[in-house]
DNA sequence: ACTAGCAAGT
């Protein structure tokens, strides 16, 4: 093989294309000397470096014929994978006439490297050249669409892909769907679904999965549930679900605790042998312990031989939501012995399960070990924990110390948290300093009403919290309203804070409800009107108590089930107030039932009148 | 050559 250096020796010309630094580079060794363009095409493909890159760059160069755009498409590419994404877009200037495959590199490449916003000028630029975008093209032009919530584009997108007649590629139909579920709307997503040729292809799944994990997302559980129910249906279209369908349903179930819907897609597992690898394992796990299951979610999660730090870490929050700090702390001491480095997720689960166990000092020692031990610099996450767990004990001085001397400006979640341990414990006075507090930031947090709704009811400011509701719920930026899951016979209902005229069952479970109530009342229940924060008179308060959703699903739960039946089980997406925690206990001891509600924080098991929080959360 | 999934307070 003979070497550059043994080139023949070549004029200026095509020399001065590249810097001499570069030409004084040029290697003697590394890239051997090739007589016809085609044989760089290997070498690029070989070199680890883009150094090396530029070497062969420098080579094509000297050998004096115009380079052709199969090369100047294979640097381009090559480099773009080799984080020299720079340097692609400089070959790519260079090269002219510019032809689609060149075009469709240099996107690629700049969509793989998150120029997001330089992959659609290229598109534009292309749009205005002779190259004509086709099937290879849309998809990372659809993904950078979607990455950067351009809504306008996206139809724009539709429409010119619609005309060109590329839609009919199924690459480019799963792209669209995807780019739709990722800029909200969902609708178009089904759409593009729905009017796919390639919906019963046996490799649409895909297809299926993008719409699958898009219902989940957008919280629309019942319509990816119906979907994923009618995979397995058609086996004759080969159509079937995979790894990635099964993670996305399991993760719809442990959303909304839909302990039965996670079991039969458990049982479709084993039967199809699906191999228990680390994310149909975690996403197992996260069902079990989502759904109140953790000795499953513990079963599973030992059964789980392949495991990252999402395996340990759902496993870790699912002790901590359910109370259990000493398997939680046990659990992430394994991790470390496994050697996997917990991470700044793992830690809020461990300072979370502190906070619901009340260990205190472990916590601080946590926190401190998490800083000290792992270089993790807290997130305002895991300082609010920290003035949860010092406020929910009481130690209000030493929450407001630790809020003074935080590195970072606290922000509204962090005074809110405050505020609402001094209205646990009923301090007053630094109560009213963190409400100060939040009304200043007011201005400067557009995205976080909750806490501030509350403060201004606090001090009797109703206008202002209703103002600071409303806009909230102009936004869609609130919480939403409440909602809570009940499961009966398989079948999800879902409840919405206080509008139940829509149930069939309206009238009965007001009636159910009622009588609830009542006998209550009769062994010592009052309803703890402090909780809502609404400036309404004594009697509509207890009315708009008696419309929260949990207590919805109860009732329901209860008409619906004999007593003899496994416990009722509640999934509530808020937390669940002090004066339904109340009432829960109360219909423990009156219906002899266990009632199981998982609200966002932890779950609470109501038996005979107590709760295994120990009113602890 | 391209497309999809699992952990976290609003």
């Amino acid at each position: 093989m003979k070497t550059l250096a043994a080139l023949p020796k070549q004029t200026s010309a095509p020399a001065k294309l590249i810097s001499p630094s570069t030409a004084a580079r040029t290697p003697t060794r590394i890239a051997p000397a090739v007589s016809t363009e085609s044989q760089f095409v290997p070498l690029i493909h070989a070199s680890k470096v883009v150094l090396h890159l530029r070497q062969i760059h420098a080579q094509i160069l000297l050998q004096g014929f115009s380079w052709s755009s199969l090369l100047a498409t294979q640097l381009v590419s090559a480099s773009s994978l080799r984080n020299a994404i720079d340097y692609s877009i400089s070959v790519f200037s260079q090269y002219h006439p510019k032809n689609v495959f060149l075009f469709n590199a240099l996107i690629r490449g700049l969509v793989k490297n998150a120029r997001f916003e330089v992959a659609l000028s290229h598109f534009v630029l292309m749009l205005r050249s002779d190259a004509r975008p086709d099937r290879m093209t849309y998809p990372f032009v659809l993904k950078s669409t979607a990455q950067l919530f351009l809504r306008r584009l996206a139809g724009e997108l539709h429409c010119m892909i619609f005309k060109t007649g590329v839609e009919l590629d199924s690459f480019v139909e799963v792209s669209l769907a995807d780019m739709y579920v990722k800029i909200e709307e969902l609708g178009y997503a089904l759409k593009v679904f729905d009017e796919s040729p390639h919906r019963l292809d046996s490799r649409s799944t895909l297809l299926w999965n993008v719409l699958i994990n898009g219902c989940c997302k957008k919280g629309d559980i019942v319509k990816a549930m119906e979907l994923f129910h009618t995979m397995p249906g058609m086996l004759e279209e080969n159509v079937r679900p995979n790894d990635f369908t099964v993670v996305s349903a399991l993760s719809a179930c442990a959303k909304i605790g839909a302990v039965e819907a996670g079991l039969r897609i458990h049982k479709y597992i084993k039967d199809n042998r699906f191999r228990l690898n680390a994310a149909i394992g975690t996403a197992l796990v996260d069902m079990y312990a989502k759904c109140g299951n953790i000795e499953s979610a513990s079963q599973v999660f030992s059964e789980t031989k392949e495991r990252d730090i999402l395996t340990w870490s759902v496993m870790i929050w699912g002790w901590a939501l359910h109370g259990r700090f000493q398997q939680a702390v046990q659990c992430s001491k394994q991790m470390l012995r496994s050697g996997i480095k917990p991470d700044e997720v793992v830690f809020l689960a461990l300072l979370t399960a502190c906070t619901h166990a009340g260990q205190v000092d472990l916590g601080l020692n946590i926190f401190d070990s998490m800083r000290l031990d792992y270089q993790i610099d807290p997130s305002m996450k895991h300082y609010s924990l920290i003035v949860d767990l010092l406020g929910r004990a009481g130690r209000l001085n030493e929450a407001l110390k630790f809020i003074e001397e935080m590195p970072i400006n606290p922000d509204l979640v962090i005074w809110g948290t405050l505020f609402c341990a001094c209205r646990a414990h009923k301090n007053v006075e630094i109560a009213e300093f963190a409400v100060t507090k939040l009304l200043e930031l007011e201005p400067k947090h557009p995205g976080s009403y909750v806490f501030l709704s509350n403060a201004y009811a606090a001090v009797g400011r109703w206008e202002d919290a209703e103002r600071v509701r409303s806009s909230m719920q102009d936004k869609g930026v609130g919480k939403g309203p409440g909602w809570s899951h009940v499961e009966v016979d398989g079948q999800v209902h879902r409840f919405v804070a206080g509008d139940n005229a829509h149930h069939k069952d309206a009238n009965e479970i007001h009636q159910k409800l009622e009588e609830i109530m009542s006998g209550a009342r009769k062994q010592g229940y009052m309803p703890g009107t402090e909780w809502v924060l609404h400036n309404i008179e004594e009697e509509e308060k207890e009315d708009a108590l008696g419309s929260h959703s949990e207590k919805l699903a109860l009732a329901f739960a209860l008409i619906q089930t004999s007593p003899k039946t496994a416990p009722i089980r509640i999934v509530k997406n808020l937390r669940i107030c002090g004066d339904c925690h109340s009432l829960m206990k109360y219909a423990s001891i009156m219906s002899q039932r266990e009632i199981i509600v998982r609200d966002i924080k932890r779950f609470h098991h109501f038996k005979d009148g107590t709760c295994s929080c120990g009113d602890y959360w």
